[in-house]
DNA sequence: CGGATGATTGAGAAGTCTCAACCGTGGTGG
DNA sequence: CCACCACGGTTGAGACTTCTCAATCATCCG
């Protein structure tokens, strides 16, 4: 993989949140980083740490972690080819949290020097970031609403939808059948369970005929169904240009009537 | 309360976080706002609104919120004044949120039009409001992690401490006094919690000697030991301007040793 | 074949929830 | 001045979800 792909997802991943013009997308496709790939389980930015770059992810997957005092972890946020680890970093370089790799992943570590004079070259473009660390924000404010208010079997079913709508965004796959090379116990960090709960729960969505669970392949048998169950709503996905609410509402109903 | 106090509060927020010039300082003292009251539990903003203005926090305590199918809510953050709860909706201006008064709260209607005019007119403050949302995104994930990862105990024991920081960084009390005019259901309600078992855990707190509470004072008895039963460490509040790394290390062992 | 990783199973323990009731205080109206 | 009501805090007992610990199984890979 190399570092004008995954800048090339980068891109596509602004315009589905902003519009921008020919020039500011020459400036994003400009950028340019040193390639490295990570090992499963490896940390990618340790807390703490203060950065003078941002991380692409080209291939594989990564998360942001919170470690707790005994060890155990908690993911904030699964990141996706094309997704940009810690564009935050910009404004706050000095990490409170840390980037792992989930699977064998390969990162572009883009400079915040770079990034820097792309905004000041094209100001629209520091909006562009803003509105894109919006959208990780806004994902996280639902996660911790099923955090706290959902039980084992609605979380898991909204993490599914969630990726389902993410990879499909994104070009790798279907919202009812990709690739997630993510193991239970992982998922477990992010949901806020054990590893055997999670299995117990994976288990029960297979045998109610939800989803169906191979290697690592997902594939979501009933779309209606799992979202149901999820309480799923892509809105907060923020799916959706400025250009007003009528695309948004139109994305909603898309979503969850499509493919079931 | 004015508008012009609460500006004054929201500038001082800034300068916690961000290095501003006096002429972008003053940028932000000149924008002005509808100014408007409301009771506990009535919503400021509903999801999915379209707004076109930013809420500011004058007096009392906002959240954001999160709402289930079934009524339940998961509050998101908690807003003290000088916060402004939706800077982000500058970007996104559709809401997939909630924004709810907890306790009497009075807020600024500040126009977005306004916002935008102080961002093209200094650039540099669309990186402090990049700045700004990004410390609420550490705290959500902070938050996360509370309810992914620690017991009843520690989730409250974190909040307080959370809230004396806050409280004091708004020159609203100290980090050990404080008021909180916030209901033990309206806590449970962020804390993942039933309001029931809220009431159990704050008596369990009290009886530890690390917290005295009366009608809606809190007195962090014990900072330390608070501290340590919330793995509490500040660093997440992003309370360090981008001026480097050693000014934030000062900061946690002050925090943490502060006032015990 | 051995070792590592991830998925699966079982049984008992722990934390939290549910429901229902009761108490204390402040405000309101007769 | 008192009766009443609303609201927030408190208590008790039983139910339920999820955790813990430990073991087993399946697959991949060297």
């Amino acid at each position: 993989v190399t570092a004008e792909a995954a800048l090339e997802r980068f891109l596509s991943r602004l315009l589905n949140r902003s519009s921008l013009s020919k020039v500011e997308q020459g400036a994003i496709l400009r950028l340019s980083g040193r390639v490295s790939t990570f090992r499963p389980r490896v940390d990618i930015v340790v807390p703490g740490q203060h950065v003078d770059y941002a991380c692409l992810v080209g291939r594989g997957i990564a998360a942001r972690f919170d470690q707790m005092r005994n060890g155990q972890r908690q993911l904030a946020a699964f990141y996706i080819p094309g997704d940009m680890c810690d564009l935050h970093s910009i404004v706050a370089p000095t990490a409170a949290w840390g980037i792992t790799a989930i699977s064998a992943t390969t990162i572009v570590h883009v400079p915040h020097a770079q990034l820097c004079k792309a905004i000041a070259d094209h100001p629209n473009l520091a909006l562009a970031f803003w509105r894109d660390g919006t959208a990780d924000a806004s994902i996280l404010a639902k996660w911790l609403g099923n955090l706290g208010r959902q039980d084992a079997r609605a979380r898991l079913a909204h993490i599914l939808c969630e990726f389902g709508i993410r990879m499909e965004a994104a070009g790798l796959g279907t919202r009812t059948a990709f690739d997630l090379p993510i193991s239970q116990e992982q998922l477990a960090d992010a949901l806020g369970l054990t590893p055997v709960h999670v299995n117990r729960t994976m288990q029960r969505l297979r045998a109610e005929g939800l989803v169906w669970t191979h290697n690592q392949r997902i594939e979501i048998l009933d779309w209606a169904g799992l979202a149901a169950t999820a309480e799923f709503d892509p809105i907060y996905l923020l799916f959706a240009k400025r250009d007003g609410p009528g695309r948004q509402s139109r994305h909603i109903a898309e979503a969850n009537t499509a493919a079931s």
